[in-house]
RNA sequence: GGAGGGGUGGCCGAGCGGUCAAUGGCAGCAGACUGUAAAUCUGCCGGGUUUCACCCUACGUUGGUUCAAAUCCAACCCCCUCCA
């Protein structure tokens, strides 16, 4: 499918589209003039994760575009929970958690976005706003007569829950009208046209476009990404350590550039396309490199993308480190360090670098080879280190002792 | 409320008085081969120590029987199926 509009052109030529409403209404739409659209976050944690990433992109996207993006926090709908994929309700968040968990998603979100007042320029509004001025028997007549309960409960969320006979609590069972009425409030506050989100959330989206031609008989839009999975058919940012942080203070920038830089073979051009803002031509280019060649364009990608959400500088950095480390055997800057006072033992080393969880484990590292000083596999778990030397556990693990 | 079935290591899932830190699979880690990839093969995969060994903690919870329990008994909690 091709498109007259910028936008979707964008989207659709780099990956992002899954489905949407009403495609030619809405390509019509972003053709005549700026469109507003909006995207929601839960705020449960102080940082969003990979999983989110490419909705940020999408966002992105839709300013250089020349459309404006509202940022939406859950703040409001966080009190509720989200029942979707989730066989138990979420533990709830008091207003503290909320507000602290909000700032710190600000933060990453200004490097993606451009925040102001311009027609173009991002804003942030937080759903709690309106969500806990609604009076409730207002909100019954108003909004509630629109949704039947007999469509409710044929949504997969509900569904799920009910056939496992799992308990799903009222609260939770009103998070999509909630989320529809959020829709509706942006529409009439901000005029806002188009909702986007992931495949999970096609049903809240068109739940929301449906109340608002309902009540205002106005149009909406929604528009859902695809799952990104990985190559093997994995998740994509689930690591066995746990979620890949945007935020630095949950992930070194080294980490966040070899998690990008660790990407299998068949991902890196769809990675490349979704997660970073080069051109589509010379994104072919790279992804086209044979054999071992590849590798130069992972390292482009992590570079990118680390450049994206942690700054160039962070990623020049990490991708100096990497190539120190890596590709000449030495030892970069960006290497996570362990500070002692006196030679300590190889095992506490890999302790202390936080490469193995208890000393056994670290004991094995050393006696399968896997733990090296300075490159050379260290004999056995006596074997002294000093500031100075390089610790490594497997290939990629690596690690600077360092002076108190 | 009644009748059955079940709760085991990160997950799935065997075991059903000693030989069980517990088969197998997945995930993970390491080694080999490579390209900081994939696939494959090999080893590891609760914690501690003076590591071909020993000690501690573990099979829903709490007690009990026994020389000895994940395995038997009792009570309790939770889940599932069927009946009311």
């Amino acid at each position: 499918m091709t498109y007259s509009s910028d936008f979707l052109q964008r989207l659709e030529t780099r990956g992002f589209i899954h489905q949407i409403t009403d495609p030619g209404a809405l390509d019509a739409a972003a053709s005549k003039g700026p469109i507003t659209a909006y995207v929601g976050f839960d705020c449960t944690a102080p940082s969003l994760h990979i999983g989110n990433l490419v909705s940020i992109m999408m966002l992105r996207h839709l300013q250089q575009a020349g459309h404006r993006p509202i940022v939406v926090m859950g703040g409001g709908t966080t009190k509720i929970g989200d029942p979707s994929g989730k066989d138990e309700a979420r533990q709830l968040l008091t207003d503290d958690q909320i507000r602290a968990n909000m700032a710190s998603i600000r933060r990453i979100f200004e490097r993606f976005l451009t925040f102001g007042d311009g027609p173009t320029d991002a804003i942030m509004v937080n759903n709690d706003e309106w969500l806990s001025q609604l009076q409730y028997i207002p909100f019954l007549r108003d909004v509630g007569r629109h949704f039947s309960i007999n469509r409710m409960l044929s949504f997969d969320s509900v569904k799920l829950r009910l056939d496992r006979e799992q308990p799903l609590s009222f609260l939770e069972f009103n998070y999509m009208i909630f989320q529809a009425y959020d829709y509706l409030e942006l529409n009439r506050r901000y005029g806002c046209t188009l909702q986007m989100g992931g495949s999970d959330q096609w049903g809240n989206i068109v739940n929301g476009t449906d109340l608002i031609r309902r009540i205002d008989a106005r149009d909406a839009f929604g528009l859902t990404t695809p799952l990104i999975t990985r190559a093997d058919g994995a998740k994509m940012g689930k690591t066995a350590k746990g979620a890949v942080w945007l935020h630095e203070d949950q992930l070194p920038h080294f980490d966040y550039w070899q998690f990008w830089r660790n990407t299998h073979d068949a991902d890196v051009g769809k990675f490349l396309r979704l997660f970073t803002d080069l051109p589509l031509d010379e994104i072919a280019r790279l992804e086209a490199l044979p054999g071992a060649e590849i590798n130069t364009a992972k390292a482009v990608l992590a570079t990118e993308a680390t450049a994206l959400c942690r700054g160039r500088e962070a990623a020049a950095a990490a991708a100096a480190t990497a190539q120190t480390t890596f590709a000449e055997g030495g030892a970069g800057e960006e290497l996570p360090q362990f500070a002692v006072g006196a030679p300590v033992t190889i095992v506490d080393a890999l302790i202390g670098l936080g490469f193995a969880a208890s000393k056994n484990e670290a004991r094995k590292l050393v006696a399968q080879g896997g733990a090296r000083i300075d490159g050379e596999a260290a004999g056995n778990d006596g074997v002294l280190v000093n500031p100075g030397q390089k610790v490594s556990a497997g290939k990629k693990r690596h690690g600077m002792i360092v002076s108190m």
